[in-house]
RNA sequence: UGGGAGGUCGUCCAACGGUAGGACACAUGGCUCUGGACCAUGGUAUCGGGGUUCGAAUCCCUGCCUCCCAGCCA
């Protein structure tokens, strides 16, 4: 097959794979892998790594693995294997027939586990945890060799085939790589490569009660699978010599080169799996899929769309610095993209009834309304009108601000697709509360009438609106950088989620697909809720805000 | 006082010895039957100090700062 060099954009490890494809490195083949542990969902930051991978495979023509790192009984389970297929499917990637497990490998794991004892580079230690971490020696000062470090061969055989028969209870002893005690990198201070486990795997049952740690899992896992590129992040970058180590000693197929980027991280969330499976706990949020969790399933609830999710993964960048990417541009991808696509709808949040003083009882007109401008093909609908309807609280000041340039008792804003109005009068319950504006309509004004004002608000005529809730979500945070706090749940927004009941719509939108996405013009993008939506009972998420030239101004009046 | 990695606009990423550029954000203006979208314009950056060079973000020396590592987690 032929693979053309990209001349894309490129940045670090495409360097290093463009290098090695010069060379032939891999005869011009290229295969990454994705290798998440199922044991939690995946995240905003796991996209990262899956459109790294398999982007860079895709790009090159070359192949991209999905592979569970599974070592690990006692944390893992099928829910996690299960969501995260389907994440990852959902984000637009396909791993074909390349569905891996670290387990899959267990006996040809063990196999070069003896190798390596029967080469002399491992050995059986019945020092106890404690006592390990005692030997391993500090930052600053070098380790001890363990007392079993020199037994033979023979002897170190005998104990793993003991140990893997079960003979042994959990941690009675461990087999270890046996390297340098003295090496400034610790994970080289003969570190463990598989420990006593007595626990059913979700995979294999019971067929083992002895593990391989991650670092001698990994590589080996990467040769067997014939990987050329095996990208991790940057916390790995150490356990590179020990990486290289197991493959140096091994008779594996191949070796791969590991690769180490910076992590993704976004301000106003967090992205650690412990803090986020605490806030499930503690139900701080519903679920995994709370619409304002940064996991993939989260935003999936909330309406965010894999297009968008992968370009915002393109635009951040691939390199070694950490570093933090602004939630604005993830929005920014989402917005151009539902932009493109996204039917407008007009949909009133806060509604406040109008009255048109001269429009006939009884009458209903239909006026046709664009369903898309920036999408030709996206076609027309009829939107009714008659003398009452709603329009946003937000639309109308009985004493307007400067620069407040829609409707106040004397002046006029037109109604999207109809005419313009104006307002005459206000009417108010006994608390002083506007309940209901009175307004005349201009007959002239409808259509390219040529007359033009400063506004244009939506609206729903009350006797066709349909009412639906809606959600709107904000950052989950206050604070940028949550999990520098003392208590990152102490940042949690208080505003984060707000529930709307009785929100008029227009009647196309009461049996809205589950899943269906909108522009809600003049507010933002909304997407009927997976779950909770039903044909004649409508619910609405916010997936995100339209960009509010009015917000700003009226944000810097109060703060002025 | 161990080992590893890294410091470029507010943020993220480029520039690979030859005019520091893009995106987002921000600001100003234009346009608009979405205060949306779109268009135009603008400001702000090479961690510090030496050196090499006609020329340094880039190479060398030195200092400073940040991140990661002492799981039988990944």
């Amino acid at each position: 097959m032929s693979t053309a060099i990209p001349d894309a954009p490129s940045h670090f490890i495409k360097d290093i794979i463009n290098e090695d494809m010069k060379s032939n490195k891999h005869k011009g083949r290229v295969h990454t892998r994705f290798p998440p542990e199922p044991n939690g969902y995946l995240h905003i930051g796991h996209a990262k790594s899956i459109c790294l991978n398999f982007g860079i495979a895709l790009e090159y023509g070359g192949k991209c693995n999905l592979r569970f790192d599974d070592t690990n009984p006692s944390k893992e389970e099928v829910e996690y294997v299960d969501s995260i297929m389907d994440t990852v499917r959902w984000l637009g990637f396909d791993w074909e027939d390349r569905l891996f497990y670290a387990s899959d490998y267990f006996e040809q794991l063990y196999q070069y586990a003896e190798h390596l004892i029967k080469t002399g580079n491992a050995f059986v230690c019945h020092l106890s945890a404690d006592e390990i971490r005692e030997y391993r020696g500090t930052l600053t000062t070098p380790g001890r060799g363990s007392p079993y470090r020199n037994r033979s061969a023979d002897e170190n055989l005998d104990f793993l085939r003991r140990m893997r028969a079960g003979e042994f209870p959990d941690g009675h002893c461990v087999l270890r790589a046996k390297i340098d005690m003295a090496s400034g990198n610790i994970n080289m201070r003969d570190p463990v490569i598989y420990r006593i486990l007595h626990m059913p795997h979700h995979r294999t049952g019971d067929a083992w009660c002895l593990y391989p740690m991650y670092d001698y899992a990994h590589p080996i896992s990467d040769a067997i699978e014939g990987i050329t590129h095996s990208l991790c992040t940057l916390e790995f970058e150490d356990h590179r010599p020990f990486y290289d180590w197991v493959l140096d000693r091994l008779p594996v197929p191949c070796h791969p080169r590991q690769i180490e980027f910076a992590r993704l991280n976004v301000n106003y969330t967090i992205m650690s799996k412990r803090k986020l499976l605490q806030l499930v706990q503690d139900h701080l949020v519903s679920g995994w899929d709370d619409p304002r969790m940064p996991t993939l399933a989260g935003m999936r609830r909330r309406g965010l769309t894999p297009e968008a999710i992968r370009d915002f993964c393109d635009r951040i960048g691939v390199a070694k610095v950490n570093s933090t990417v602004d939630v604005a541009l993830l929005e920014h991808c989402q917005r151009e993209d539902l932009n493109k696509r996204a039917p407008r709808v007009m949909a009133v949040l806060h509604p406040l009834r109008v009255v048109l003083e001269n429009y006939p009882e009884g009458q209903v007109e239909w006026f046709d309304a664009i369903n898309n401008p920036e999408d030709p093909d996206a076609g027309t609908r009829r939107i009714p009108l008659t003398r009452e309807l709603y329009i946003e609280q937000d639309d109308f000041r009985e004493e307007p601000p400067p620069k407040f340039y829609r409707l106040a008792p004397g002046r006029e804003m037109r109604l999207k697709h109809a005419y313009i109005i104006k307002c005459t009068n206000v009417v108010k319950n006994d608390r002083g509360e506007i309940v209901e504006v009175r307004c005349t309509y201009d007959p002239g004004s409808r259509g390219e009438s040529g007359r033009s004002v400063k506004v244009t608000a939506h609206w729903v005529s009350a006797a066709h609106a349909f009412d639906a809730e809606v959600r709107l979500y904000n950052h989950l945070f206050t604070k940028e950088n949550p999990a520098e706090e003392d208590d990152f749940r102490a940042s949690i927004n208080p505003d984060s989620l707000q529930v709307l009941t009785g929100c008029k719509v227009e009647s196309c939108l009461a049996s809205a697909a589950p899943g269906s996405r909108y522009q809600f013009m003049r507010q933002g993008y909304f997407c009927a809720d997976l779950m909770d939506a039903a044909p004649g009972k409508p619910v609405f998420n916010r997936i995100v805000s339209l960009r509010d030239e009015w917000a700003k101004i009226a944000k810097k009046m109060t703060i002025a």
